[in-house]
DNA sequence: ACTGGATCATGAATTTCTCTCAACAAAACC
DNA sequence: GGTTTTGTTGAGAGAAATTCATGATCCAGT
């Protein structure tokens, strides 16, 4: 055994450098500041006498020291992670149950594969799916009539309420290739006055462009709700107004030119999305485990 | 993946637990207090909720969880050794030789393991005995006739010359079952006045016991020499006279009752083993191997 | 049961490291 | 060519692990 300088974080960055295809947008995925990536890596290839990757290419390219490195990262966390879920679930007996509660519509595109991740690992914990949309999310873990909720911004602290934040995203708006306002590299919330916002149906104040872009700046276009992602677009392409959604979620639309998406405001609208959890929980491993699942995307 | 407070460092705490038997000792094996283990230990309990291994049997049982994180570690550092080994043959090119310099006789006993594990990860590397019996083996090294000498002590630094120790332990003396010295709790200097000194063929100086024992105290026995190990321990046990040697390397004939130990001195006698090399390879990652290897003792 | 020695635990102080911060360099992108 | 994004670097702050000194516990041998 060589005594080497590489710890655990380290296998996390290279796993999630290679996931995110840079060094700033790794950091965020481990939440350090890039510089303390750049550090880290500085060090690494110190000590190997050798670039892991070559930078400044997008997404960066891995050398094959690097890559070599990457599948030891990815197989060393694969093994850590199950051997402690094994202990986990021997120490902890096994049982216990999830209700998670969303407010937002897509959220689902990335919840999903994270509770099937989920289930396979903790098959003995109970996981549900309660409606966050009467009620807000947060008052039912409040309250105890779930265990986990996902919520915009960072919430005010409740007493036996934890958080732990998720990721961020940007949410966009999304114009017909033909729309008159697709010509400008950005959109004001005076652009929307005369338009119709398309969106999932819910209450205006869960809608990220209206609690933070729109209402603040007193504009309230009319509303056409469409349940599915799709269909949004498909009223969206076909001219009947714009909508707004997070960016990753109409990723592969936009590819293929089917519509276009335009920055809210001119630094665009960047939101955070949390967890919630009963302070009783939030240090369960199970618990530990989805959110770290949900961060990965997977 | 959970995260969890789970380092390299833990992974090697726990296969020099389970190597060594006891927090001391592996306190030793990876160069640190043992108050530092149990430190990390307690923390790594904490965060598991269950206690990794029961203390205070000899040697020490680990738990279900604690062997499961030991299976984990194990695996860990074989897929990481390897990982690094090859990275380390392409950056370094594979080549180099490694002159190995000894001056114990006994250094070959655990020597040998650790060459043939090398040979096998380092293939590429030409490794070779130099004997170093005529010479001070540090002077090799100095020279650069030898890329890696086995000392006693810690050699006084000289220039272009890197140490590193390697382990310690405790030369015993050996008597035959009825001789006389053999109900002593330890032996004196004085004791071995009226004796022979049986041992390996070479200067006095070289040997343990009479640097470090005999000759402080102005006592100078009678020497008889044999080349093998076995071979002394014949002598020794037909009442032939008293030899002094590493404790393990006559584990075996102890527990047989074929002879017996006693200490030399009230606290008896350690050793200090360490290693030198020219300063110029000293962070060849093959030679860090090695010097890792010998300290597992394989 | 008592004593001596070895093994382990604990708390405070220190050292060691990593991270962040802030300013800079280098690309990339209009 | 300016402007924005992205990565680098050095110094300082903060956290964490280690050491040191001491006390507790356990086992062996009488």
């Amino acid at each position: 055994m060589i005594q080497s300088p590489l710890e655990m974080r380290h296998l996390q960055t290279l796993v999630a450098l290679a996931d995110t295809g840079s060094l700033s947008r790794a950091a965020e995925r481990v939440f350090v500041t890039q510089s303390a990536l750049s550090h880290q890596l500085k060090l690494l290839e110190g000590h190997y006498g050798s670039p892991l990757f070559e930078r400044g290419t997008k997404p960066l390219r891995f050398t094959q020291a690097g890559a070599r490195l990457l599948a030891l990262a990815r197989q060393v966390r694969e093994l850590t992670a199950e051997a402690e879920r094994e202990v986990a679930q021997w120490v902890g007996g096994g049982g216990g149950q999830l209700r998670v509660a969303v407010e937002c519509h897509t959220c689902f595109d990335w919840l999903m594969p994270a509770m099937d991740a989920f289930r396979e690992h903790w098959p003995q914990v109970e996981l549900d799916l309660v409606s966050g949309f009467q009620a807000e999310p947060i008052s039912l873990v409040e309250t105890g009539a779930a265990d986990f909720a996902v919520v915009h911004d960072r919430p005010a602290p409740r007493a036996g309420v934890a958080t732990a934040p998720l990721f961020t995203y940007e949410t966009v708006a999304i114009l017909s290739r033909k729309h008159p306002l697709a010509q400008k590299p950005w959109l004001s919330p005076q652009d929307f006055a005369g338009e119709t916002l398309i969106s999932y149906p819910v209450e205006d104040d869960m809608l990220d462009v209206v609690r933070h872009f729109l209402a603040p700046a007193g504009v309230k276009p009319k509303r056409r709700n469409a349940e599915l992602t799709v269909a949004i677009l498909q009223l969206v392409a076909s001219g009947r107004g714009i909508a707004a959604l997070p960016a990753w979620s109409v990723q592969a639309y936009l590819e293929r030119g089917y519509v276009v998406a335009k920055p809210l405001g001119e630094s665009g609208l960047r939101c955070e999305l949390y967890a919630a959890m009963p302070e009783s929980l939030a240090e369960k491993p199970y618990l530990q485990d989805f959110v770290a699942k949900i961060r990965e995307g997977a």
